[in-house]
DNA sequence: TCCATGCCATATCTAGAACATATCAAGATC
DNA sequence: GATCTTGATATGTTCTAGATATGGCATGGA
């Protein structure tokens, strides 16, 4: 049995005449009466019964009709489906990333563009860390991520810097300076410090301690924070202060105060975005395409 | 497209390598190859990577091996299925009955032989007059009906007798006879009769009468109700006797006595079975060889 | 009763497609 | 670098879908 006697037998069904559906099949009537012939053969089953003046469906050829139907439209749709997964407008994507970029306006709205364009594709969200999350996107087990962080140890991948946003000096409340303008990086060095582990991102940690001391005046670190936004808990409880970069400023607005930093060259944290160099999904070649259109990249 | 690249198609992603799939598909190598290209072509979509060892799936290939497994899955349901319906073992009939009959247990049990041996067939039950389901089997809304009395305006029905019944004398409890044995007419005689309207089963109505008339005792009827089941409410609101089939003596235990006609020859009443002459539905032979069958006609 | 009409079935032919055989090419493995 | 594995290509053969011509049968009108 294949599809074209389901198209044949749908096409008489439908006529009623064998005569008049090979017109509309464009064919002519002989073959179309042997290839209905065939197929009721092959059945086993009777499908029409042959009228004076055209045919009808038996019992049997009605049940059949039915089935028909859902096959070819499932097919058709198949055949639609198929073209819009190989265009990346359907299919689904795991995209990872790391608990400071997702309140950034810029990776929300590249995540919205993205739903917006294809919105056939399912996209998964998973928070992590940016070196777990470089490992998962090398395992296979995510497409892509949002990170801080560039990982070294992974050669086939690619990172790509879709933008540097600003550190703020984030100070609790009622700790806070008198003004809401620019602090020198020598009057935040005065104050008692909450960072991050190095090891959770150690280029800009570095960047950091060295602007502290091109100005001379090393910071007093009192604690270490697994990562920025547990820095950022720790202030909001008046442990101290700390730097963020400048989208997490919305986070606690009653608790802490963010000040831009006055440095030269300024602090600035990248965000990145993480892909594999041989990436071969259309829904993911589609997704980063249109991440690097949004940001410019 | 075709079923046959469906079936290939899935051989090959199945199997991870053409050879191995056109040796499971009993072809050889380069004709599947070369179908599998144009299935390709036709799709417009590349649904295979090729390796140094076998193939491997795109994106859009995993995609669409969904759905072509569902599909051919489909198919073969499809067919199973039609060859059902020819043999009358899936489908649906709808079977009618006179208020009269559903209890008894020839009827229920001829149902529950259906059920039982075609399983896949959906029965639907509607109660209405018997004049009213002929017409109603006459005109296709219904398949067959157990009734009462054979209407003679149906040529194109046949009516099958089933069985016949003995009548029962049903009696107000209050004012039932002191044994339980059979009474003869001329005493059922002597009581306040309630009848059902002869125009509800003319031929079992003239018979009784006819019947009374015999032993020279005529009846004395007090009050026509619309059908035997009404007549029975009458009797068990003491409003009289009357002679009902005795398959409904389970009605009424406990204001009504049953007592068992003594009449030569005896009071019966049938239970037939309509259908159309030229029947063609599978399903519907299916049901009616079954209620033959267990009737033992 | 006869003929015209409409529609499906049968017989036969042809062109195209599916499949087989033989061979090649590319990458992997030793 | 030789060999093996595996898919691609080239070419011939078989089978079948479809075309053409014709027959059969029932219906409807003259």
């Amino acid at each position: 049995m294949e599809l074209r006697h389901l198209r044949y037998f749908r096409a008489v069904a439908e006529a009623g005449h064998i005569t008049r559906a090979a017109e509309r099949l464009g064919i002519q009537q002989p073959p179309l009466s042997l290839q209905i012939k065939a197929l009721e053969n092959e059945l086993g089953v009777q499908l029409l019964r042959r009228l004076p003046r055209g045919v009808e469906l038996t019992e049997a050829g009605a049940a059949f009709y039915e089935d028909t139907c859902a096959i070819l439209t499932d097919a058709d749709r198949a055949v639609s489906r198929v073209r819009r997964v190989a265009r990346g407008e359907a299919g689904q994507i795991a995209v990872g990333y790391s608990s400071t970029v997702i309140s950034h306006p810029a990776v929300k709205s590249a995540i919205r563009a993205c739903r917006g364009q294809a919105p056939e594709v399912a996209v998964s969200l998973v928070e992590d860390g940016s070196y777990e999350l470089a490992g998962a996107i090398a395992a296979h087990r995510l497409d892509a991520a949002f990170i801080r962080t560039e990982p070294e140890e992974f050669p086939e991948l690619r990172f790509i810097e879709l933008l540097q946003e600003p550190l703020l000096l984030a100070v609790p409340a009622e700790e806070g300076f008198a003004s809401a303008g620019p602090v020198s990086l020598a009057r935040a060095a005065a104050l008692p410090l909450v960072l991050y582990r190095r090891s959770a991102g150690p280029k800009l940690y570095d960047r950091i301690i060295a602007a502290f001391a091109a100005c001379g005046t090393p910071p007093r670190i009192i604690q270490e924070a697994p990562g920025a936004n547990a820095a950022l808990n720790l202030v909001a409880a008046g442990m101290g202060s700390t730097l963020v970069p400048q989208s997490l400023c919305a986070a606690h607005p009653e608790a802490v105060r963010y000040h831009p930093l006055a440095a030269d060259p300024p602090l600035t944290a990248p965000v990145l975005f993480a892909l594999r160099r041989s990436e071969t999904s259309p829904a993911v070649r589609r997704f980063v395409s249109t991440v690097r259109e949004v940001a410019g990249k």
